[in-house]
DNA sequence: CGGCTTTATGCTCATTCGGAGTATTACTGG
DNA sequence: CCAGTAATACTCCGAATGAGCATAAAGCCG
């Protein structure tokens, strides 16, 4: 991490601490993340997370200073906002390296950054366009967590290559094997759409993916091995992925869609945002039993006309909910997968 | 990005950061804490959590950074370890106060610290002697997340506390009381278990537990407002509580609890942990029916007969189960309350 | 030894929940 | 009016859950 965003300040033993936001959103069905282009700085081409350094000094919270940056790099305005995760190992990309650690000097040069990764919700709006930031579709990132039209051949494509990458060392083939097969649901457990993250690494250790550092000799010897997959700058892409697979989680137990929804809607564009986000289809009419039973909804009586059918009669979410039941989120009713 | 995250008081910028780690055990059904005495150090003498300073050069991750403070303050090594959350917001025993932003000397002189809290799960071994830890009760810091024995007259006095608290202030009243129900599980929603950070807050806010730094002003006017309860360092008692918090929620859908248990065990004894951390009774039969058709643990032939009555069989964790089910977890399968 | 206590373990019953699918209704565009 | 497209209402069924009764197998006590 030594091409950091910051001067090395502080002295010897300072900690550069960094927060970086992965925004969420959902439009027309597509799970959006708000990425940056810092292209011209002369690093990366490749999209990044809003982020910046902590203030030690001015900034009161770790949240506030979350919400200067992205205000700063995109004019919004953060509703929900958890944190997700810290990720402070040092020379992260140099994992699979055998263990050489670098000279003093280097050591003394680059600064240890410990980055603070949130996760926040908002329903999307247009971004400043005096900032370099805009929407991406969060599947560029990470195709392969797409399974709403079924799990399509890129993804047989890269099975394939993971077992090549499991086949390849005989002392650890069965440990990769059964990895893989917990990861991307090949056994009897099926797909679990939160191990976002665990897919990940292994796609990263495998070097189907790659992070930021171009040329830091990652690609595989043969063509492009990340197939239409875009990478992010630095770690980001990791980091969207844990985001990911928190708010698929959480999405079961608590009531997050709604933050990501206007005001009012129809009961198919909430499944539909749930969809995008979870990566899978879901039963609609079970979707709407569990949703209005669950006391999550209540409708207005208007209805909007522009679905193509029957009108639908607009919902709005029942805050009250959150008092009454335990664990008020939308469940996932499964639905077979379309296409083989 | 002009306003990039270049450092801005290039100086004192320093940021110290502090891991801590929460280590958890069960034995004779009580949770167990690891607690540090700090006391001849001219500090608290509140119990504190083993933690200690990341050194930002030698330490190549976070987790290993934590295992060696472990190591040095009790001798034991981790075995499953998770990261919790960060703490990092400045001046956090102020937050009550009226925003009265300390002189600049102040402010200089003490550092901005973050600490990065871990979840250890270890199956409680005796520490060594020549340290100064030792195994404590969680519910001696959290007494009122114990509800094993049903509601305590104790929990009855909290929340007469807390709605004195409500009522106070009129203007949030409303809010207050909600938060209150929601929390506390006295709406229709019933208590949950997972909450646990949730109440700790309130109880804060209310000033009925109090953090580290005695005669900060903290105490209300009354007498020991904290009932039994016992306080830890800084804020040590607000991480062991997110601790719980996280473990419980985790327990019902990852295979924690064997974490905590020996190799073999009855069907009695794993529920009596579980039971201790989740602070509830569950239903014996419904247990066991869920634990065992879920394919969790595996009879060995052996019978143990210490056990008062007919003897129980002795059963392991089937490790396969991960392969099999997505989620794999104890559940709670909850039984009236005991006593009222 | 026979009954008593204590815990383990087996089983039943009623409900609820979740997955699937059919039927009916209400619009829009020719 | 007809066809097309969704929305919405129900029905069915099997699995999971909550509760509780019944039986089994030890130790203990006289």
């Amino acid at each position: 991490m030594s091409e950091s965003p910051t001067a090395p300040a502080g002295a010897a033993s300072g900690v550069q601490i960094v927060l970086s936001g992965v925004l969420l959103a959902v439009t027309n069905e597509v799970p959006r993340v708000l990425t940056v282009d810092r292209s011209e700085l002369g690093r990366s081409d490749d999209p990044a997370l809003p982020f910046g350094a902590l203030d030690p000094v001015a900034d009161r919270t770790l949240e506030i200073a979350l919400r200067k940056w992205v205000r700063e790099q995109s004019g919004l305005e953060l509703g929900y906002v958890e944190q997700l995760y810290t990720f402070g190992d040092r020379d992260r990309d140099d994992r699979r390296r055998v263990e050489a650690p670098s000279t003093a000097g280097e050591r003394g040069a680059a600064q240890r950054i410990l980055s603070i990764a949130y996760l926040a919700l908002v329903e999307e709006r247009e971004v400043a366009a005096t900032t370099r930031a805009e929407w991406s579709d969060c599947y560029r990132f990470l195709p392969w967590e797409d399974r709403r039209e079924g799990r399509t051949k890129r993804l047989q494509g890269l099975l394939a290559e993971l077992e090549q990458w499991a086949a390849g060392v005989p002392a650890q083939r069965a440990a990769r094997r059964e990895r893989i097969e917990i990861a991307f649901g090949l056994g009897p457990g099926g797909w679990d759409t939160e191990r976002v993250l665990e897919r990940y690494e292994l796609l990263y250790e495998a070097r189907l993916v790659h992070e930021g550092r171009r040329g830091a000799g990652e690609a595989g010897a043969s063509g492009d091995p990340i197939y239409t997959s875009q990478a992010m700058a630095v770690d980001h892409r990791r980091i969207l992925a844990t985001a990911l697979g928190r708010l698929r989680g959480k999405l079961k137990y608590r009531p997050l869609v709604f933050e990501l929804m206007p005001d009012e809607f129809t009961l198919l564009q909430l499944q539909r945002a749930v969809e995008a986000l979870a990566g899978v289809r879901l039963h609609k009419q079970n979707f709407r039993r569990l949703v209005e039973r669950g006391g999550l909804v209540e409708g207005t009586g208007r209805r909007h006309t522009q679905t193509g059918g029957r009108p639908a009669e607009l919902f709005r979410f029942r805050r009250e909910v959150v008092r009454e039941r335990a664990a008020p989120g939308v469940g996932l009713p499964a639905r077979r997968e379309v296409r083989g």
